[in-house]
DNA sequence: GCTTGACTTCGAGTCAACTCGAAGGTGTGC
DNA sequence: GCACACCTTCGAGTTGACTCGAAGTCAAGC
């Protein structure tokens, strides 16, 4: 126990809470900046991070994985009421699902791809067709 | 019919394949300087297009869907030998079933987040669990 | 007191993937 | 011939999300 716990439920600094999080330093300063993950401060000015911080930063990463905006971010973590906060997950939804339909065809591909001996990509039917033609069948991309 | 269809199956201007993919010229043209979409070209050194390109731009599209660098979606397209493309194939696949299961928990969240009355997003444990809880190892959800 | 290491701010630099602007070539209509 | 639209290249600018460096502050160990 080298900390002091002078703040008990603040116990990491910005290093110790990048290396629990796996977030670099500068990133964490950058968000707790831009508002996104924003830090306790001591009385002389450093940041300090709780476990009540984490919540907040699996969210952050989880929207970035939505490939939302930093704006976007704030959106959801600080509406000022539900309501907006609601109504932009509402939005959002059919979008997020459009792109697991997309990943679906995408890993289809992949399959064959890992599995093709075509020189030229794109004269191989098999797959092409699967890209032109994502509406309708899908033929087993396995076969050659 | 104001073209004079000089090159039968070449019939498309920068311009024209812009207008019927939706890619903005500017990009056909980075995308020809890079590589990524070649462009045919005409003795007086303009790029033309036909319809045996509409496919490679389906590919690159897809690809950047994926999350793709330039990089890697030229190792797709142009890979000198089969294998070298196959071996990429066969190592994305994992990655892109774990973005699509990582989707499947984010959809979750949004469809509770867009009912939520919470004032404090972070204090809802009703999404806060299926974000916090993931089974098993988490993949780098940033694309890549 | 002095060194050491971690912390602070702020401004600038980096990166990918475009996107724009300037300067000039090309070709069709009148 | 000349206007005009569209093409060319090349270099520079933009965007979002970091990432770094310099200059200074703070606390512990010797
Ligand atoms: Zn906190
Ligand atoms: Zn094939
Ligand atoms: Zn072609
Ligand atoms: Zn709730």
């Amino acid at each position: 126990m080298t900390e002091p716990d002078a703040v008990p439920d603040l116990p990491w600094t910005v290093a110790a809470f990048a290396a629990r999080t796996g977030v670099p330093p500068t990133t964490l300063r950058y968000w707790d900046d831009e508002g996104l993950l924003p830090a306790h401060r001591l009385d002389n000015g450093h940041r300090r991070y709780g476990p009540d911080d984490l919540p907040r930063l699996e969210m952050v990463r989880m929207c970035q994985g939505l490939g939302c905006t930093m704006d976007e971010v704030r959106l959801v973590l600080d509406a000022p009421d539900p309501a907006a906060r609601a109504r932009f997950a509402a939005e959002k939804l059919p979008e997020v699902l459009g792109r697991i339909e997309l990943l679906r065809v995408a890993a289809d591909v992949l399959r064959h791809v890992a599995v093709c001996e075509h020189t030229d990509a794109t004269s191989c039917g098999a797959w092409m067709r699967s890209v032109l033609e994502p509406p309708g069948e899908r033929p087993d991309l396995r076969a050659g």
